[in-house]
DNA sequence: ACCCGTTTGTGTCATTTGACATAGCCGAGC
DNA sequence: GCTCGGCTATGTCAAATGACACAAACGGGT
């Protein structure tokens, strides 16, 4: 992890810590989200009658551990968190981010074994759907069918912009690739404000979880960071990365406006 | 592309370089293909009520050009293809090869535009779908859905290994996976012979596209290439991929056997 | 057989990035 | 208020990788 340096952690998390509970779809907190369409009625009413209620997940919480069954299915309702993979030799890749209204443990639905761990950056809630259920969901109502394949192109899309980041760029371009990649999509699910005059997205992101996610030494992602605040270009502490001139930013990282249609969610 | 260097090629392609015809489902070449599971009678019927005819392209040629409009999409019946995306100044970043079986477009399916270009590595022939087509077959029946959704969650699943090598591992670790990698789909789609002493897929790369991929410069690549082959480890020229101890770099890169499950395809 | 553009190979040097060591900081728990 | 562990910061040095320049091999077209 991180090129050295840095502790294990492991954290020793169970089932037991996670509060569950559940609440009608009417009352979802991803109905007003921005960059969001909600399921209307007659589709709340089918994810109503197949998930299996909600999970509440604090900060720091492993949700899926790699190599864990794949039997069940999460969206995120609340909170940001993190999927990465782990090599033997204990290196670690921060494969994306989720933000709310991204369908999590869609892979191992199929490969039957997760590939990679979820990790909460935030507080969060989640809507459980249990694999079977899930895939009756899919595949008696095609409407859901059409959306889930919505989000693995989109999913899909995300990590070809990661990889051509760590292809193709420089430490500097990539840790500000990767700013301006979390402020918009916070802008697209209403984590960001829209207006203000400096685009701010609140997270507790480690350097280390940075380092992991641009293959970059801690090091090294230490001291980018440092030059890109400097510079006025990023400002990215512990909790808060804030994008100054946020056009001038684009600008350098080639951002492809067309990223942000509204996304459906199940 | 490739850090300097290499020139712009470009190739005036247009779509009446593709040769068009149409074989019945019946013949298709995938249907013998050890790794691949066949669509059964009723299916394949749907599949040809839906699909647009063949097309044949040529190695060399681009098949979908970055930008252009994601009206269509294909399977791949035969030959092996590159997926790239072109950033503004010119640098480019492979991010998937594509073999029989394989779907693609559908992300432009959903964008409206391609985000990445298609080209073929050898004479390829593919299966064409027009979108609008695809997206009945798709929400008309259920088995499809689910098969698209298992190929995307498997193009997905291969992404992320390719983004760990790109973050983690160092550039002779990174060619030797690649290498694993292509031979491993190569088993998976039947052009690597499974019994034959010396693992070996026959497709043309050039070096430069080899560093595109895993982005490294292309004298490093040449001089990482060359090493791998001194240690007799893995034996790559510009059209033969040759794996000597297969375990061996199994070991190297730490393989994951648990993805060689048989793939549907449409 | 010849030409010419592409691809591969090699030497030398510059730059980026990583490694290690260490110090300051900050929040959590006693 | 103190201690402790993880996070952030900084200096120095080493290693991996990239840049440039050029030569040799290859391959397709005339």
């Amino acid at each position: 992890m991180h090129r050295g340096g840095g502790g294990a952690s492991g954290s020793g998390q169970n089932a037991a810590e996670m509060r569950s509970f559940n609440q009608p779809c009417r009352t979802c907190p991803l109905r007003d989200r921005p960059g969001l369409v909600a399921p209307d009625a007659g589709q709340r009413e089918w994810i109503e009658r197949h998930r299996a209620g909600e999970r509440a997940v604090p900060r720091g919480e492993e949700v899926l551990r790699q190599g864990a069954p794949g039997d069940r299915l999460f969206t995120v309702l609340e909170g940001v968190l993190m999927r990465s993979r782990l090599l033997e030799d204990g290196r670690r890749q921060v494969v994306n981010i989720m933000f709310p209204g991204d369908l999590v443990g869609l892979q191992a639905a199929f490969d039957g074994e997760m590939g990679h761990g979820v990790t909460a950056l935030t507080d969060t809630r989640l809507c459980l759907f249990p694999r079977d259920r899930f895939m009756e969901l899919v595949t008696d109502q095609p409407r859901f069918a059409y959306d889930v394949i919505w989000l693995s192109a989109r999913e899909e899309d995300a990590l070809e912009q990661h990889l051509v980041a760590l292809g193709q760029r420089p430490a500097r371009e990539r840790v500000a690739y990767l700013a301006l990649w979390l402020v918009e999509r916070g802008l697209q699910t209403g984590l960001v404000a829209p207006d203000s005059a400096v685009a701010t997205l609140h997270v507790p992101i480690t350097q280390g979880q940075i380092a992991d996610m641009l293959g970059l030494s801690l090091v090294h992602t230490n001291r980018t960071l440092q030059a890109l605040r400097k510079a006025g270009q990023v400002d990215w502490n512990g909790t808060r990365i804030a994008i100054p001139q946020l056009e001038a930013v684009r600008a350098m990282v080639g951002f492809d406006p067309r990223g942000l249609p509204k996304r459906p969610y199940i």
